[in-house]
DNA sequence: CGTTTGCTTGAATTCTGTCAAAGCAGGTGG
DNA sequence: CCACCTGCTTTGACAGAATTCAAGCAAACG
């Protein structure tokens, strides 16, 4: 049990037993099935959660009611409300899993007294997010300057088996694209590939 | 000198006269003309830089040589390019001034002294680190989903003093538009107020 | 088996980028 | 002080790309 949790630390920081007892103590592992909510629209955002397997992901629902997602989470990364979690107000995002998932719950009070008294955590909290921004403000440059054909191939190569566990209109969503252009852009990209 | 730097960080935590000096020991201030660079293509970031006044861009050169603008930095702000400040690879970005500025460097030892001696700077670090993913989440979420003039009106609303500051065609890069459709898409919002 | 869910396809429409040219400052040097 | 540049914005015409709306199809599911 949090297994991935410690791993994911150790990537960063290195904690002693009783270090580590302490954050494990403020933790709390929780089950989630597939379609189930961690978060919904409206409600105040009261963790941050872990992901040990499956995956979750982030979303909010624009006027005509379609789903804009904001973030896939596997194995390995966070996901939460962030805006939400630290102004405490209510959510704009829902967070559901789209498969059966364990997570690893940090409330916002845990969150707070751990960055206290650990410093080692406060060190990796910092380093994680710091990673986390220089990711996104990639992310960000890529959606304003690559085609359509190259935001995919470069979502492929960074999470090659993003295909196989979530289906392509989400993907097509997290890109910013309607499901009928990403399904037009594999088929140009498959026709040109057989004609060589 | 450093007036804005120190209020920037007792928006988030408190620091003792003797932390400040610390802190202030280990920063250099700098001047820039306009046009100068700040960081250029190909070097090593070696410093983040803090702007008392004045104003910075950093920004990608595309294959065809078009400049694709990733942060507006206005005094209060921080730039710098993250991913080689940390990793020590050269940068793809360039950063440099719009206005005549001054600013605050902080060389890479001096930042992990600081965040290594100073345990209220690597909360601040932490916290801000924290504040600006969220914000970036959001112009994320806003360029993903937005149209053109919903993206305009927005970034008027958020920086409404960038129009006067900042030329329309970069304000276009920014948004990831060409400053073609800008222009038009500002025609039109100008020409729909007048026949109302 | 019928229903749902997701993917594909087509045609029409709207939006955006591209290329080329012209207008409009502000700034500089003569 | 004026003529000239230069950098920036606007316009137009056209081509290309993406969205929208509608329909069809296959696999998965209860």
């Amino acid at each position: 049990m949090y297994d991935r949790f410690f791993e994911k630390l150790a990537e960063k920081v290195t904690l002693t037993e009783a270090e580590k007892d302490l954050v494990r103590s403020f933790l709390q592992p929780k089950k989630l099935r597939r379609k189930q909510y961690l978060l919904q629209e409206g409600d105040v955002s009261k963790n941050v959660a872990f992901v040990e397997n499956g995956m979750l992901r982030s979303y909010a629902v624009d006027e005509k009611g379609v789903d804009r997602i904001i973030q896939f989470a596997p194995e390995g990364w966070f996901v939460s409300d962030l805006y939400s979690h630290i102004t405490g107000e209510p959510s704009g995002l829902n967070i559901d899993a789209l498969e059966d998932s364990e997570i690893v719950l940090m409330s916002r009070d845990a969150r707070d007294e751990l960055l206290q008294r650990v410093p080692a955590f406060l060190k990796f909290s910092f380093e994680q997010m710091q990673s986390a921004y220089v990711a996104l403000q990639c992310r960000l440059y890529d959606l304003n300057n690559l085609s359509t054909e190259e935001k995919y191939t470069k979502l492929l190569r960074t999470y090659p088996d993003i295909v196989q566990r979530v289906p392509q209109h989400m993907i097509a969503s997290y890109l910013g694209l309607t499901p009928e252009t990403l399904s037009r852009v594999r088929k140009g990209m498959a026709g040109r590939k057989e004609s060589e």
